[in-house]
DNA sequence: ATGAAAGCGCTAACAT
DNA sequence: ATGTTAGCGCTTTCAT
């Protein structure tokens, strides 16, 4: 008649089975030393016989440490952030370390909410891609963390990994440039967003670097996602044009959204039209603090 | 001279603050009865204004309850699995609980790891997409779980959200023969996977059902990738054939993968080649234990 | 209505 | 090398 078979056994079940103190139970799991082979022999077998897996909120919470990550993206349906999630997946499991997944769907209300629950969780860190721009008054979020994506690049003093945008508008221009376009259209994301600025900046410093007049290029705003590439390039195809037409768009989801118009008006995309999407590319900012 | 500025505040800091004891804190924090409005009010002032967050770890080890679910699925980078995390995400989050996310890669060892991660987090439960099907030996996973995907109905006890299988092969070979596409060809998931006997078992069902030899159907497979689907239809466009080709992919990635095949060999998508992905139609399976 | 105290499972001093 | 004890932050009896 001992305690109800249901219960997870603790390491004080390991500890009895073993004929030790949970405190050598404790150190023979936790790969310390002072401890005989002998006895850890014995500690591992109890173990094994039990089922015994350590409780990580009572670790957590004795060391402070809850070997979880926090991940706050705009969407994880958006192929670019999958991708961007599964890199903080493979990585923490690399380290021994969990990931809670949130999307903010660039609502600061839904961010800040993630924001809270991943501090009650008392996550190690979080990687955070900030919907908002104006950190003013909170530059700290209460606990740990490193920026993700374009905007990061702005806070010299955090942590982050962006897209090198700069290089993401040269190299996408001269491409389309390079295929016999010389005045692709743009299609940005809304005027609300810090990324659509720094995109356009880039392309106006781009384009003075080319001796391109950078008001030759036509520019439609949409929302960053399929749907939104799709009206922002229906409206250019509305707009008076000639030949070719050759588009840059701000990233995948919006390219994609393009084509679907494009098809969508009975062009031919290859033939017609040239569509490139761009994702930026990755770089990082390390200030080193701590 | 008090304790360091940046330990975080606990429950005893807000008593100490509101001049109550740190049960009442408790208590008014956690919406108790037996509580004074006028104590309340107090002890809620002094949390906000020490800037108290619940340590969730703590709560978790006192009340057996952690308030985080566990995903484990093969590929979070796959926009049907993406949209199946973000489904799980957003009712999580309604629920005040959150959701750590997995991707086994359909690694039986990965899958295990990460079980074995989610029972040391003690999580309140999980959705599982099983790689394995052979769970003769290990029916139970240590926690209380529910399982997702096509070949969750095979296990009639556990509750599950499948595909319905048999319902999209109707529909989608339907749609392809109304379309004047009487043989498509099928592109399958590895023959080492459960839901590719279970889509060919439907397909032949449907011919039966349908007065066609399903003997004159072509078949290949491929991983339940885009890459495998590209090279699957490669082999495909191999074969001896004559006029308009159709197609049926086991899920949307390998289509797209078929897509990008029929370019490269310098076909016309739409005109030459006809091709349908299925990600599979929701179907829900609840055996009601408890 | 409020306070005192026990205890969840674990690890890290502090003994021995 | 091993045992004993305190305590992480919280909720929950049990008193009062």
């Amino acid at each position: 008649m001992s305690k109800s078979r249901n219960r997870r056994p603790t390491i004080i079940d390991v500890a009895e089975r073993a004929g030790v103190s949970k405190s050598t139970a404790a150190r023979a799991l936790t790969g310390s030393s002072n401890i005989t082979e002998e006895t850890r022999a014995k500690v591992v077998k109890a173990a094994a016989a039990v089922g015994y897996e350590r409780n990580h909120l009572a670790v957590g919470m004795r060391s402070g440490r809850s070997g979880m990550l926090g991940l706050v993206i705009p969407d994880i349906t958006n192929p670019f952030w999958a991708d961007v999630a599964r890199g903080a997946q493979d990585r923490a499991t690399k380290s021994g370390a969990s990931l809670l997944v949130f999307s903010s769907d660039w609502d600061p209300e839904a961010e800040a909410q993630h924001l809270r629950t991943l501090r009650q969780a008392r996550v190690d860190g979080a990687i955070i891609n900030p919907v908002a721009d104006n950190f003013d008054d909170l530059d700290r979020f209460g606990l740990p963390f490193v920026f993700i994506g374009s905007s990061a690049e702005r806070f010299a003093d955090v942590s982050s990994v962006g897209s090198d945008i700069t290089q993401a508008v040269r190299l996408g221009l001269d491409h389309l440039v390079s295929k016999g376009h010389p005045a692709p259209s743009l299609i940005l994301g809304p005027k609300s967003r810090l990324a659509r600025a720094r995109f356009l900046r880039a392309v106006h410093e781009h384009c003075v670097e080319r001796d391109i007049d950078p008001a030759i290029l036509a520019v439609e705003d949409g929302e960053y996602t399929v749907e939104g590439g799709r009206v922002a390039m229906r409206r250019l195809l509305e707009r008076p044009h000639v030949g070719h037409v050759s588009v840059f768009a701000a990233n995948d989801m919006m390219a994609l959204g393009a084509m679907m118009a494009v098809r969508e008006a009975g062009l031919d995309c290859p033939r017609d039209v040239s569509i490139l999407g761009f994702d930026g590319i990755p770089s990082g900012n390390s200030p080193g603090r701590g």
